[in-house]
RNA sequence: GGGAGUUUAGCUCAGUUGGGAGAGCAUCUGCCUUACAAGCAGGCGGUCGUAGGUUCGAGCCCUACAAUUCCCACCA
C-alpha cells in the first residue's frame, strides 16, 4: 500500500515510461469499432534539442491524446522529425569548414553521406528527450521527412502538380543568399533595422547641360541602372521626363522616366532604377520595358558587366570603390548616415540580395481556393477564431511559391533534362530514353526542394499516402493540428492546400493555435539572450509532471505565457498535495472491504461530494472538447485542493475514526472519488497519477490508468438536497472560524459555542470538528454570528457588553447594505420585468433571508440593553 | 502604411452565451490538528487602461483615445 514516503518523481517516472512502452499503450491500431482520433506531431528539426516551446506544444498534444485515448477512441499521435534542409546544410558546411573542407571539394555523393550520418547521429535524440517528458506518441510510427515514405510522397506530389501545370519554371527576381548560395523564400527573409548610409549621386545629362541628383543606399548597383524615375506629378521634374542621362562610371546612357512608385518627398524625388537588384525597381522595369542588367553574381561578387575594374570585387569593396571614384570625379554630392531595414537570411544572417534567377514555382491561385473555402464553410475550425483573419489574409495575398533551392540537402527535384535535345521530363526515376530524340543520357536538375514542400505533405505522407493504406483511410483527415501562431501561415496553410490537392480533403478538422513561451520578463527565449530554460533540466529536478502543469496551468488559447520557476514550484506543491491525499486514502483503505458505489450507504457529505464531482467531470470534459486545457486543469486543480482535500477529506475523518460500517462506507466513497480525480488529472500529470493508481486499492482497476476509462458524469439530481444541506453546514463552519480568528483565538483551541437549533449528530460532529469548537445549549454572552442554520455564540471570549454591541452593529450594517441592494433592484420595475425570472426569484429569496437575519440581530442588540 | 493581441490585486495570470470581481505567488495573523509545514485556518489588497455609448444591469457588447507586444507590407 501507498502510505509512506514523500513525493519523489525521479524515483518512478523512468520505470513507468518503460512499462508503458513495453505494453505498447502508445500504439494505435486501425479499429473500425472505435472512433479514430489523430494528431500529427509538428516535426521538430531532426538535429535540434527539446526546448521549452516544444514542451508546451507537445504537452497540449499529449493531454488531448491521452484524454481521447481514455475516452475509448483509437488515439494516434504520430511523431516525426524534419530534415530542415537549409538549416542543416548551413551546419554541415560549417562542420566541413572546421575540417578544412568545402562541400564542392568532397562532392555531392559524399555530402549526402555526411548529411545522413548527421541525421543518424542526432536522429532520435530529440524524441528520446520527448519521452522523458512523458509524451505518449506512437513511436512505432516515427517518420522523418527524408525517409522512404516521405520521399515517395514528395515525388508523387511533385509529378502530379507538374503534370497539371501547377509547377513551372520561371525567371524572376527572388531573394538570394550569397552565403548559402541559394534562393530563399520570402518567409525565410528576416528584416532588421541597420545603420547605413545614403549616397547622393550626381547623374549628368547626356547633353552636358548639368546634372540631377539621386539618393541611394546601394551605390554599387549603379552599373545595373537602366533608368532614373520621377513621380509623374512632380512639378519640379516634369520637363525632364524623357531626357537622357549619362550613367556615372560607365559609357551608358539611361532615360528619365515617370512612375507612380516614386515619392516626391523622399530623398531628392529621383530614384535610380536597377531592375535586376531591387524588387520595386523590378516592377518599375516591367512597366517600362527596361533591360535587366545583373551586376552581382551568385557568389556575391561584381559581374563582368560592371567593368574590368570592378569584376570580382565583393559588394563591400565595390561600394567603397564606387564612392572613391565618384568623389574623384566630383559626382558625389554627399553621404549621410541613414537607418533602414535590411533583409537577412534567416539561417545564416547574411544580407540577402534580390537577384534575377531561374527557379521552380508552384502556381498558387487555384491551389489556394479549397483551403479558403474549407475554413469559411467550417470544415476546418481554427481555435481561437480570430486567427482565421491571418489565415485568410495570407492566402488571399499569396504569391507563387518558389520551391527550388540551390543546395544539396533535401529532396532533389525530380526533373531530368535530355542531354541532347534538352527535353524536360518529370519522373520518379531517371528516364532511360528521350521520347523526343531517343537519347539515353539525362541530367537531373541539381536543385533540391524547399524543406516546406515535404512538410506540407506531412499529415498524409506519414499515413502512407500515396498508397491507399488502411491508416490513411482510417485516420485521414486527422483530428487536430496543434501549433503556435508564428507558424500558422508559414506551415499550416501549406498543409491545407496540399492536403486538398493530393489527399482530396482537409488534412485536419481543427487547428489549435497556442502562444509562445516567454521568460519572466516577457522576452522571447533565445540562445543569444541566454534566457532559455531547458525543459529537461526542470524535469529532472522537479519531475516531468510539474513541468507540464507549470506550462499549461492558467493559460488561454493563442496567448503567450511567461514561464517561471515559481510556477514549477507551485505545480510541484500541488502534486505533493495529491501524493499526500493518496497516502490518506490508502492508509484508511487497508483494513476495509470496499463497497461498490451503487451499494454504498451514502450520507450527506458523500452525496455533496458526488454531486460536485459530477459537475466537475462535465466541466472538465467540455473544456477539453473545446481544447481549453488551461481551464480544464484549473478546474481539476481547484477541485482537488479546495474541495476534495480541504473539505471532503476533513468531513470524512469523523466517520473514519468511528470505524466499523460507517468507516467502510465513507472510505468506499472516498476511494471512488479519488479514483475519478486521478483519472481526470492523468492527461496532465501522467506519471504521478499512474504511480498512485498502481499503489492504491480501487475496485475495477485497469492494468494502467492510461487505458482506464475517462470519468463520465452520472445523474446526481437525487443528491441535490443533500448538497444544499452540506453547503449550509460549511457556511456555518466558515463563519464560526471567522469569528474565532477575529477574536484572536488560536485555530487549535477548542472554543465553547452556544447553539440552540436542531442539528443531526452528523452535522454536529462535522461542525465541532471542522470549526474546532464544542457546542453547548447553555446560553451565554459573546460574539454572535447568524447562519442559515441558526445563531452561534462564541462563549469563551472575555468581552464586555460594549464590544459585543460593536460587533452586532457591524453585522447589522453589513446586512442593511445587502437588504438595500436587493430592495433597490426589486423596486426597479424594469429589472423585475426584463431580468430572467430565476434571477428575480433568487433576489427575493435573499431579501427574505436577510430580513430575517436583520430582525434576529436587532433583537440581540435590544436584549443587551 | 495595413491587421491583430494585450491592458483585471504588489507580481504572474484566469474570468466559458452581460446578472454581486477570482486563483497562485508575495504580504500579515494564528497554528508542527494523527495525509500533507512543499502544509492548515483566517485576513489585507482591485473607480477591471481612459472617455463616451447601448442596456433594468457592462470586466464582458459598440465608438474613440492611450500604452504595450506581435504579424504583414514597405522604407530609393
Amino acid at each position: 500500500m501507498h502510505t509512506k514516503g514523500t513525493f519523489k518523481p525521479e524515483e518512478f517516472e523512468r520505470d513507468i515510461y518503460k512499462t508503458w512502452e513495453e505494453k505498447k499503450y502508445f500504439h494505435a491500431e486501425v479499429d473500425k469499432s472505435k472512433e479514430p482520433f489523430c494528431i500529427i506531431m509538428p516535426p521538430p528539426n531532426v538535429t535540434s534539442q527539446a526546448h521549452i516551446g516544444h514542451a508546451l506544444d507537445m504537452t497540449y498534444q499529449d493531454v488531448l491524446t491521452r484524454f481521447k485515448r481514455m475516452q475509448g477512441k483509437s488515439a494516434l499521435w504520430l511523431p516525426g522529425a524534419d530534415h530542415a534542409a537549409l538549416a542543416t546544410e548551413v551546419k554541415l558546411v560549417e562542420k566541413l569548414k572546421k575540417e578544412g573542407k568545402t562541400k564542392e571539394q568532397i562532392g555531392r555523393e559524399a555530402f549526402d553521406k555526411e548529411a545522413w550520418a548527421w541525421y543518424n547521429h542526432y536522429g532520435d535524440r530529440i524524441m528520446t528527450q520527448f519521452k522523458t517528458l512523458g509524451f505518449s506518441a506512437d513511436w512505432d510510427r516515427y517518420h522523418f521527412t527524408m525517409d522512404k515514405t516521405s520521399t515517395s510522397a514528395v515525388l508523387e506530389a511533385f509529378i502530379r502538380l507538374y503534370d497539371k501545370g501547377l509547377i513551372y519554371r520561371g525567371t524572376r527576381q527572388t531573394h538570394y543568399c550569397v552565403s548559402c548560395k541559394s534562393v530563399i523564400s520570402d518567409d525565410e527573409v528576416v528584416y532588421s533595422d541597420e545603420k547605413g548610409s545614403m549616397w547622393h549621386i550626381r547623374y549628368p545629362f547626356a547633353d552636358g547641360s548639368g546634372y540631377i541628383v539621386v539618393a541611394t543606399t546601394r551605390p554599387e548597383t549603379l552599373f545595373g541602372d537602366t533608368a532614373v524615375a520621377v513621380n509623374p506629378k512632380d512639378k519640379r521634374y516634369k520637363k525632364l521626363v524623357g531626357k537622357m542621362l549619362k550613367l556615372p562610371l560607365t559609357t551608358r546612357e539611361i532615360p528619365i522616366i515617370a512612375d507612380d512608385y516614386v515619392e516626391e518627398s523622399f530623398g531628392t524625388g529621383m530614384v535610380k532604377i536597377t531592375p535586376a537588384h531591387d524588387p520595386n525597381d523590378y516592377e518599375v522595369g516591367k512597366r517600362h520595358n527596361l533591360e535587366l542588367i545583373s551586376v552581382i553574381d551568385k557568389e556575391g561578387k561584381m559581374s563582368a558587366v560592371s567593368g574590368k575594374e570592378f569584376e570580382g570585387l565583393s559588394i563591400k569593396d565595390a561600394r567603397a570603390k564606387v564612392e572613391k571614384l565618384l568623389k574623384e570625379q566630383g559626382l558625389l554630392e554627399k553621404v549621410e548616415p541613414y537607418t533602414h531595414s535590411v533583409g537577412h537570411c534567416e539561417r545564416c544572417k547574411t544580407p540577402i540580395e534580390p537577384m534575377i534567377t531561374e527557379q521552380w514555382f508552384v502556381k498558387m491561385s487555384e491551389l489556394v481556393k479549397p483551403a479558403i473555402k474549407v475554413v469559411k464553410d467550417g470544415g476546418l475550425k481554427i481555435y481561437p477564431k480570430r486567427f482565421e483573419k491571418n489565415y485568410f489574409h495570407w492566402l488571399n495575398n499569396i504569391q507563387d511559391w518558389c520551391i527550388s533551392r540551390q543546395i544539396w540537402t533535401g529532396h532533389r527535384i525530380p526533373i531530368y533534362y535530355c542531354d541532347k535535345c534538352k527535353n524536360v521530363v518529370a519522373s520518379k526515376n531517371a528516364p532511360t530514353k528521350c521520347e523526343k530524340c531517343g537519347c539515353t543520357h539525362f541530367t537531373q536538375d541539381p536543385d533540391v526542394l524547399d524543406t516546406w514542400f515535404s512538410s506540407a505533405l506531412w499529415p498524409f505522407s506519414t499515413l502512407g499516402w500515396p498508397e491507399k493504406t488502411e491508416d490513411f483511410n482510417y485516420f485521414y483527415p486527422t483530428s487536430v493540428l496543434v501549433t503556435a501562431y508564428d507558424i500558422l501561415t508559414q506551415w499550416a496553410t501549406k498543409m491545407v492546400y496540399m492536403g486538398f490537392e493530393c489527399a482530396k480533403d482537409t488534412p485536419f478538422r481543427n487547428c489549435l493555435i497556442h502562444g509562445l513561451v516567454r521568460d519572466e520578463q516577457g522576452r522571447k527565449m533565445s540562445k543569444s539572450l541566454g534566457n532559455g530554460i531547458d525543459p529537461l533540466e526542470v524535469s529532472e529536478k522537479y519531475g516531468a509532471d510539474a513541468l507540464r502543469l507549470a506550462l499549461v496551468k492558467d493559460i488561454a488559447l493563442g496567448i503567450d505565457t511567461k514561464f517561471s520557476m515559481t510556477k514549477v514550484d507551485n505545480s510541484r506543491a500541488f502534486l505533493n498535495k495529491v501524493w499526500n491525499a493518496s497516502k490518506f486514502v490508502s492508509l484508511h483503505s487497508s483494513d476495509v472491504e470496499l463497497v461498490p458505489i451503487e451499494e454504498v450507504k451514502k450520507d450527506v457529505k458523500d452525496k455533496w461530494m458526488l454531486y460536485k464531482l459530477s459537475h466537475l467531470i462535465k466541466t472538465v470534459t467540455s473544456n477539453l472538447e473545446k481544447f481549453d486545457i488551461g481551464m480544464a486543469l484549473s478546474n481539476i486543480y481547484n477541485f482537488i485542493w479546495n474541495e476534495f482535500c480541504d473539505w471532503y477529506v476533513e468531513l470524512c475523518k469523523p466517520s473514519i475514526f468511528k470505524g466499523g460500517e460507517e468507516k467502510a462506507n465513507t472510505v468506499s466513497v472516498l476511494n471512488f472519488v479519488f479514483d475519478k480525480l486521478l483519472k481526470l488529472l492523468h492527461p496532465f500529470a501522467p506519471f504521478v497519477t499512474e504511480y498512485i493508481y498502481q499503489n492504491i486499492k480501487t475496485l475495477d482497476k485497469s492494468e494502467s490508468i492510461m487505458i482506464a476509462s475517462f470519468p463520465t458524469a452520472s445523474n446526481v439530481s437525487a443528491f441535490k438536497k443533500a448538497y444544499l444541506e452540506e453547503e449550509q453546514r460549511l457556511e456555518a463552519i466558515k463563519l464560526i472560524r471567522n469569528i474565532k480568528a477575529e477574536a484572536k483565538i488560536a485555530s487549535n483551541v477548542r472554543s465553547l459555542v452556544y447553539f440552540s437549533g436542531e442539528l443531526t449528530n452528523d452535522a454536529k460532529d462535522e461542525i465541532e470538528k471542522l470549526a474546532t469548537i464544542v457546542l453547548t445549549n447553555e446560553r451565554g454572552a459573546g460574539r454572535i454570528v447568524i447562519t442559515s442554520l441558526g445563531e452561534f455564540v462564541l462563549l469563551d471570549e472575555k468581552k464586555d457588553k460594549g464590544e459585543i454591541e460593536k460587533d452586532l452593529l457591524a453585522q447589522i450594517e453589513k446586512i442593511k447594505f445587502e437588504i438595500e441592494r436587493s430592495q433597490k433592484m426589486l423596486s426597479n420595475p424594469r429589472f423585475v420585468e426584463k431580468a430572467p425570472q430565476s434571477l428575480v426569484e433568487e433576489e427575493k429569496r435573499k431579501l427574505e433571508n436577510n430580513n430575517l437575519t436583520f430582525e434576529t440581530l436587532k433583537s440581540k442588540l435590544n436584549s443587551l440593553k
